[in-house]
DNA sequence: CGTAGTATTGAAACGGATCAATATCTGTGG
DNA sequence: CCACAGATATTGATCCGTTTCAATACTACG
């Protein structure tokens, strides 16, 4: 357990990009009312890095908000093979289930904190507020949309171009951004692989070619910022 | 091979496989009140082959549901690369818009018919009842569950693997099934490529691999049956 | 500060993309 | 109903990029 960071906190926040008319920003879709009806029925829990949340295939009981850090959903196959579907930040949701049972496991990777709520009281809360209703259905459309993207990123052929894709949307992702212009890469090498669908050394040989052709710049392993935009940006968009 | 029954029809249907407990079957979502209600605010389409509902970026108007025949919702990008981001059935549900637009292209490869939905109409509906509104984020859990199937499929490295599990869905699919045990395949091989992230070469391989194996056996390019059960499944769950 | 896990880099093999040619289907008009 | 033409599908040969295997460098954590 770590000590608990200091930040104002008014209850589980979560945004995303509405489905009808906004500008095309994140916006956070939940009023102070209602994140404080939510404060209400939720628990707050400090991880650790690497702390497993839920498993695969256990019963659903919560819904979860991240608060702050990064985690991953992933799922393990016969073969050993882990699939890495998605990474979780501050202001996303999880706890998919099917049938009553998590679908995914889901980990920390850094530091963590997250709110839980209850299904039961959840469903409660919903069925007295259609609105929250509504901003829920507006999240999980949004995360609808995250997956559509990752399948797209995985879908391209070329090791690099995925890599690219794949920093620039780290890049956009608000709660991940930083004053210096760096990109933080808070997961591992092998995480990203498993994300992006590739062995960990062809993640290590697109990094080193993205360097190579002067696009980009990597400050340490987890943290990088781009020197070339315009070709970055072109690379990113080309498929 | 085309067989496009007629059901008895009494308004919009969905279903899905529910979040919280369930036996695992998919389950129609709509009470018969909420199915008329939501006739009351649709308007019906008869739709020939190939015709297109909306296109990508255009201005969001509608929530569609299918009541017949199958559909493909695709991207086009840049590099002149189309990618099939799902194909639509009977009781499926689509029109995902992102800042008041749609984010896919649309169009029937079979004959269809679909109910069209005003927003602004669902919108009301949905905030007079909250359970119409619980059965909509279900159908929305659904299909994000289903794009994270695809996600998974896209991301097997091997194309026998990738079509048997595609063949697979096909067959799970209820709206798609026949009282022959043959798996119909309504779609053409491209657009199978295109959700598959593979060449069409590489499809048909796919296909003359799994029967050269024993493992299926095709009627015609739109219809197989499973010569050999016990290895086909293992084909698909093995990864 | 040491060690185990993680990352990078190199060499070889496999699998799918691509190019090319042929076969088959679909739907249109005679 | 049949014939024809354009589109779609299959099959073959080659090329390229990623996987795999292997060895070394690095880093983070206890």
């Amino acid at each position: 357990m770590k000590p608990q960071q200091q930040l104002p906190v008014d209850g589980p926040s979560i945004s995303a990009i509405s489905f009808e008319s906004a500008n095309g920003t994140t916006r956070t879709l939940l009023r102070p009312e209602q994140r404080r009806q939510l404060l209400g029925i939720a628990t707050e829990a400090q991880l650790s890095p690497r702390t497993m949340v839920y498993r695969e295939s256990s019963p659903l009981s919560h819904l979860y908000v991240v608060a702050d850090g990064v985690l991953k959903s992933f799922r393990d196959f016969p073969s050993g093979r882990r699939r890495v579907m998605a990474f979780l930040f501050p202001q996303d949701i999880f706890g998919l289930a099917e049938d009553g049972r998590y679908v995914n496991n889901v980990q920390s990777i850094t530091g963590a904190r997250i709110y839980q709520l209850p299904v039961d009281k959840l469903l409660g809360l919903m069925k007295r507020d259609p609105d929250l209703h509504f901003q829920i259905i507006c999240k999980v459309v949004h995360e609808l949309r995250v997956a559509q993207r990752r399948a797209i990123m995985v879908g391209r052929h070329d090791a690099i171009g995925r890599m690219a894709m794949f920093l620039s949307m780290l890049e956009r992702i608000e709660a991940n951004q930083t004053r210096h212009g760096f990109i933080l890469i808070p997961m591992a090498r092998t995480d990203i692989a498993e994300y992006l669908g590739l062995s960990p050394e062809a993640v290590s040989r697109a990094c080193s070619a993205l360097t190579r052709r002067g696009l980009l710049k990597f400050i340490d392993r987890h943290a990088a910022s781009v020197t070339d935009r315009p070709g970055f940006d072109q690379l990113v968009r080309s498929m």
